[in-house]
DNA sequence: CCTGGACTGTGTATGTCATACACTCATCTG
DNA sequence: CAGATGAGTGTATGACATACACAGTCCAGG
């Protein structure tokens, strides 16, 4: 039993299920993935401002206290909801040589659960990914990799340019969307092009005024699936020229 | 005077200089410059959860309060922050045919601010660009998109995309380079690589077990300039070949 | 069966935070 | 010079994360 070799940094031990199951003491009224699901619930409903330990407990309807014997701390909560969010297993058959259109896919579902919670982006980056989620992602992605003869650390940077896409596709769409709910106070809320009608100078942004003029801020650009693919199909183009560059150099070299 | 035409944003006003100067009352010892300035400093040396209103304040040897003169909530000196962050003004020369590395240059630039405050990816979008920094840069990239024919509502969408580029990158860089400063307590810290070893079972992740033990983990991937211009080049292939279907379907319609 | 240890959930306390409100004092306009 | 206007402060409120000590609950071993 190697357990002890390499300090885990704390609160892994649990999520891996590497702790073996206290026999003593009274049965847990709560769970991980209850208090998790319920802090995802509420950053779905209210953003991830209204996550607080507080909130998630009431909606159990426990102390706030209570949910530190299940998680470690308010961030490890976070990358917990993170986790829960990503788990859901990607269902690419990985086998064969299509390796394009599988990694398509694999982004997509990426670009796909981003936009259903939003809140991911503002979660602050603690590290690489370590939970069991994330793992059965890269799991896959590097299964569909394998049949491009890519080493393994190329595969591994592949994978991460494309999580790195979904991240930003999923951000454009935010920045989209909240631009076309942005006054939302009174019923008689500018649009953002009023906005900028009001505020730009015609001497000082002479450009942004013939675009404001011309209405390109009025209604903000359409989000399509479309033109999401199409940037996508652009980096994988990327990632077809670095397997060919590969395969070349190993046979010449 | 079409002043209250349009309702501004609360805090706009100032922001943008339309608020007269105010005669009478002592003179202002503080600045919204040095309040914002002063938050920067603070977040890039201790990140953007230093930043508080107490913290600001104690920094420039004031109460807390005494930041509302001048800014309106936090959220407000958060925007200001980016704005201001944001603000140096591109240093390209607009005029001329050679859109395609100037707005290589536009896109660069973002990507090197945005590195350099790595705490700007923390704050939640609150809208569109509404600040006189932002629109500086939006004024840059339209002079620079003029000579390409696109419709206004297509320069704003490329933009828009090379803009949601630039924070893909500058998160990718932030990933990688997090990777490397994972274990900070003792100084026996596990890499990732051992982490992984630790944690991956063969069975279940076979993939990701034969990653690891390749060592393609060990050290992270470095992150260098010319791999993210290699994806930048990909994006920009993607907005020459829109130009030019936009010329296209000009000529034939 | 019983007892002591292990474990769960709670109550309470601390320190931080954003921000509202009422106040004092300085400064300028009339 | 007077009153208005605005700057900075002090204090208060309510939310928050979390440490600590406790009470009740369950189980293994005697």
């Amino acid at each position: 039993m190697s357990d002890v070799d390499v300090p885990l940094p704390s609160g892994y031990e649990l999520l891996w299920g590497l702790r073996e199951r206290p026999r003593r003491g009274p049965k847990p009224g709560l769970s991980v993935e209850g208090i998790v699901q319920a802090a995802i619930d509420l950053a779905d409903a209210e953003g991830l401002a209204a996550v607080s330990m507080s909130r998630v407990a009431a909606k159990l309807g426990f102390t706030p206290m209570a949910l530190y014997r299940y998680v470690e701390s308010k961030d490890h909560l976070l990358s917990l909801m993170v986790d829960t969010v990503v788990r859901a297993p990607p269902p690419i058959d990985p086998v064969g040589p299509q390796w394009r259109p599988a990694l398509e896919t694999w982004t997509w579902d990426q670009v796909t659960v981003l936009n259903q919670h939003p809140w991911i982006l503002q979660i602050p980056i603690t590290g690489p990914p370590l939970t069991p989620g994330q793992m059965r992602w890269i799991e896959q992605g590097l299964r569909i990799l394998s049949v491009t003869g890519l080493p393994e650390s190329d595969k591994v940077a592949v994978l991460g340019l494309l999580a790195s896409f979904a991240l930003s596709e999923a951000r454009l769409a935010v920045d989209l969307s909240s631009a076309a709910v942005r006054g939302d106070t009174q019923g008689t809320a500018p649009s953002y092009g009023d906005l900028l009608r009001r505020l730009i100078d015609p001497q000082r942004f002479p450009a942004v005024h013939t675009s404001v003029v011309a209405g390109a801020w009025d209604e903000p650009p359409e989000y399509t699936d479309e033109d999401a693919k199409f940037r996508l199909h652009r980096v994988l183009d990327g990632v077809e020229m670095l397997v060919e560059r590969r395969a070349r150099e190993a046979s010449a070299g």
